[in-house]
DNA sequence: TTGTAAGCGTTATCAT
DNA sequence: ATGATAACGCTTACAA
């Protein structure tokens, strides 16, 4: 920049003030200043930015230790995020969460960040009182039970399986099963699980349709557990969803072994889940696709809208994913 | 810095010192300064040491944009990735690659990373002329046509392969088939297909035994495709490597459908994939894991090696994962 | 072993 | 509209 200066016969404050566009410059020496820029190939350094404008532009995306999954959401919203980020300059990290939440202060007081992403938030998070008390600029991808002081972007569960219930209720089914992960320790207080179940129960019952939980573990044998005693212990139900992507492959894989047909005698949604995993199943199901990458781009958009405090208010948004209609719908049977 | 400088009564070189360890310090002073850091909960702030050090330490991810994965490999890589820098000091950013390579330069060029680690590489990689003409450190994930002056870590996919015929010869069989991917653009030059398909051929060979390789989509349909005709186009094989999952659930899929029993009448084995793709199929293939995670971790590794002038030699290293067994592997029938 | 001081390459304040 | 210059918080010769 030193260079540019002396090239272009200004002052380094001057070239700053072209490169941020932070001040008038008349067009003349802006023009100077430019081509100085080219002739010499300037580019702006981003650590000495940092230190003298105390904004590191880069943001860390705070996610837990990765469950054995099946769908590659995780990878899509980080990517997501990253691509929003460049867009608007700036940098995205990748912080793996710390077992000991208190290594969280680790992480946040080195002054290389501006703010954090929290993905799989809790209904009661730990992770959101520590970044808060250490004066760290947040954005929840889920909320917390009380999120009303927070900047959130979440998935529309409720939405989802409302949609879901739409569609087979418009096919005639009137007895419905929600299968669902068991609770387990680490999923404790884990939004989703709880809103989908309530948000299921909530809906048929608004309706008048017949509603049954049915829990699994959330593996393939624990779909396949489910498909084997379905039809002794639930006799009824003609249509299912189903929230975890391994058991649902495990299930439906069960019920055609035995000679269940999907969709003739059951209908099956899978909820939020991708495509990829739906066409894994025979047939391929239909399916409420959870909108990882645009997750992660809305996540980014809004810390960076409040860090840059272009965001006035908070923002709390919902969001859902598109149908796919698969080949798992059809009328209940007689 | 200076704050702590003044209440251990020493200057702030000497704390920088015991801060760093880089230099001789008494034990006296030494405690002194570091009582004086907890004192005021001092962290270094990490722009500044940047800014004077000339080195972030922070490395960059550049990844492809992502294809219809079915398995979260890309996910647990970053993770792993993100563990080994975290452990060593180091921070990664996740770059999406851009659509130009020439963008490369913006991403490199503003000083904010030390190196970067190159994610699915070609061939003939273009990326990796243009880190090295730019200077970037570099690491690969995978490997040039000749890799001969670079750092790289890859999956053993040949190792893989030959493990894989290893188990099937064992159980009596004699007639392979690989099931892989169509050639397609975007795979061009893409090496583990190549690499996988080549090794096949060779051991096969090597050993007497027969060979032949099915082509199909990589997805369900293109695997399903392929058992509906096998039967007819290929009767006598009884063993089938797989290296792309979507498939190999369509392809044993269908076979079931058909009344082929896996593993009576055909053995399969998934090549490169995870245990929860593995556990959706019926049965549970048996898979040579792919070591995502570990994959990251050295890649990172080796990385900072480089940067920290710790390594030495050039490194090239190759990785294989576990073998696990599933209920896809029985002897041939008769 | 410890201190002094010159950077590192910007931004931002205050003059002019 | 432009320039001088003091931060920013640390590292690192070089001196003592």
């Amino acid at each position: 920049m030193r260079d540019v200066a002396r090239l272009a016969g200004v002052s380094v404050a001057t070239v700053s003030f072209v490169v941020n566009d932070s001040k008038p410059v008349s067009p003349a020496t802006r023009l100077r200043v430019e081509s100085a820029m080219v002739e010499l190939d300037f580019r702006r350094n981003a650590v000495a930015r940092a230190l003298a404008s105390r904004r590191t532009r880069i943001i860390a995306l705070l996610f837990p230790v990765l469950q054995h999954r099946l769908s590659d959401n995780a990878a899509r919203f980080f990517t997501g995020a990253a691509e929003a980020a460049a867009e608007l300059g700036y940098t995205v990290v990748l912080w793996p969460e710390p077992s000991d939440p208190d290594a969280l202060r680790e992480f946040t007081s080195d002054g290389l960040i501006d703010g954090v992403i929290l993905m799989e938030v809790r209904l009661d998070d730990h992770r959101v009182d520590r970044l808060l008390a250490a004066g760290t600029p947040l954005t929840l991808i889920g909320r917390t039970r009380d999120p009303s002081g927070l900047d959130y972007v979440d998935v529309d569960f409720e939405g989802m399986v409302e949609l879901s219930i739409d569609r087979l209720q418009a096919l005639g089914h009137r007895e419905f099963a929600l299968l669902e992960e068991v609770e387990r320790a680490d999923l404790d207080g884990y939004g989703p699980v709880i809103r989908v179940q309530e948000t299921f129960h909530a809906v048929c019952a608004a309706r008048g349709l017949r509603a049954r939980t049915l829990q699994c573990t959330p593996d393939p044998a624990g779909g396949r557990e489910i498909a084997a005693t379905l039809q002794e212990e639930a006799p009824e139900v003609t249509a299912v969803l189903v929230l975890n992507d391994r058991a649902a492959l495990g299930f439906v894989s069960e019920l055609g072994r035995r000679g269940v047909s999907v969709p003739d005698d059951l209908s099956v949604v899978l909820v939020a889940s991708t495509r990829e995993v739906s066409e894994a199943a025979d047939p391929a199901l239909a399916v409420t696709l959870l909108p990882a990458a645009q997750l992660g781009r809305m996540g980014v958009e809004t810390l960076v809208g409040r860090l840059d405090g272009t965001l006035g208010e908070l923002r709390h948004e919902l969001v859902m994913g598109a149908f796919l209609e698969g080949a798992s719908l059809a009328p209940p049977p007689d």
